[in-house]
DNA sequence: CGAACTTTTGATATCACTCAAGGGACGTGG
DNA sequence: CCACGTCCCTTGAGTGATATCAAAAGTTCG
């Protein structure tokens, strides 16, 4: 069988999508094409689109396959806060049909290539593919434990710990895919997203990321970052990767 | 059929639970009676007792039935971040089984009454009591909106917001399982519990609830709490009840 | 009645915010 | 190819919200 050019890169970007729920327990052959299909249909979309709107309510599960998006909510104030990001391989709410309305919204960071499970098609999984939806749900919970140290993060850490807690979350989740060469990756966020994430001020991101680089913690240059000492980086934070459930990607 | 003292604070407990459930749908009598059955056996748990550990591996499902407890994690440095309340008719982690290690801990905060699943009766209710198990992946749904929104909380808000917003979500959660008294609750938790619930000092929460007392927002005597005039602490506080899921209580 | 915890107060320190403005970088259109 | 707009990043100065430290006062409970 020839692929074409493009469904050579369909079929390149639903790798991080397998490999992630693979950690979870090995997927069928029938699973693996029934995935590899739903990556065929996927779309592109531009940086900063909304995907789903707070109050909508959902119809199908989003899946994505390149780039970086997030789960956000607006205050009355217009205040914006960063929930949760979305890197390849991640998908949203597995029980989206039990939702009545959405509470938050979910949008693209970077351009991103999205696929769009529908409820129907959800419907047919969660009966007739008890371990992919098995596997998809272990998956959930890991966001829901990401999500839990993100309020920690918040919650507890000052500002150049929540920058660098976030900084290795990333490498390991995104190395955990393929995502990173050595300790690099791409991280095409602005600065107005991480003080959105991490609940400080744009400008203190900014001196905080200064700190960073000058105490020769990390390199960030047209959003590309590197962690030039990962062991300072993870005393500085207090970084305990277990909750990512990623023991077979470890720190160096 | 008669029922002893015991058993009858055993049948009262089990309200909560019901009245929660059946937000998302009837439940059918063999339902209730096997929740019923499930309250009979609950134990009391002393205040500030942890009911699991963080690292452990899961082998049950926590119900609530009476009292206050919570999740939490601790840092490195011995910071304690609470990361949910859990309230009468709470319950925790339908999908344990698919766990490999908690990462964070559940502890009482006051005395509680608490019904354990075992995994083994859990797996039985997952293939067996399918729309109990929607009900419950439900219940769940409402408890990541609220994580998430106390995300927001400690990311964007003032103390004073924080602390206003905390107290009105109780509020409507407690209201609707019947644990208000007009906008008065018990609310049996210290101020440092409150401090590692909001991300502040316990100095800082203390003089908030100074302040919130000035202005005639509250009364807290003696762990009650009653608010005076909820229309001004959601002005304040920018709460949005939507996602609780609770349109049928409402706020005056 | 004493020990342990919780709440309260005062004084001081600091981390992070706000406001304001300048300086890239990048794309678009003339 | 230059001019211009729009983001985004950076810097400075001043302020403010919240933390820390320390100790007193109140509460609970054996």
């Amino acid at each position: 069988m020839v692929l074409d050019a493009s469904s050579e890169v369909e079929s390149r970007a639903v790798r991080p999508l397998i490999h992630k729920l693979e950690r979870f327990g090995p997927l069928a052959e029938p699973e693996r094409d029934l995935l590899t299909r739903l990556a065929a249909e996927a779309s592109l979309v531009a940086p900063r689109t909304d995907l789903a709107h707070e109050g909508e309510i959902p119809n199908c599960l989003f899946v994505f396959l390149e780039g970086m998006a997030c789960r956000y909510k607006v205050r009355s104030s217009g205040a914006r806060q960063i929930l949760a990001y979305l890197v390849p391989g991640d998908f949203c709410d597995v029980d989206v049909g039990l939702l009545t309305r959405r509470d938050h919204a979910i949008s693209t960071l970077s351009s991103c290539r999205v696929a769009r499970i529908e409820l129907d098609t959800l419907q047919d999984l969660l009966v007739n593919q008890p371990s992919l939806i098995r596997a998809m749900r272990r998956a959930t919970l890991v966001d829901d434990a990401t999500a839990r140290e993100w309020l920690v993060n918040v919650g507890s850490r000052s500002a150049i710990e929540r920058i660098a807690h976030l900084f290795l979350e990333l490498l390991l989740r995104l190395r955990a895919i393929g995502l990173t060469r050595g300790d690099s990756y791409d991280l095409p966020v602005s600065q107005l997203d991480l003080a959105e994430t991490t609940g400080l001020s744009t400008v203190h991101v900014n001196r905080t990321l200064q700190d960073l680089k000058r105490q020769g913690l990390i390199e960030l240059r047209s959003r590309l970052l590197t962690i030039r000492n990962v062991p300072r980086l993870v005393t500085l934070s207090g970084f305990n990767p277990r909750y990512l459930s990623l023991e077979t990607v470890g720190l160096p």
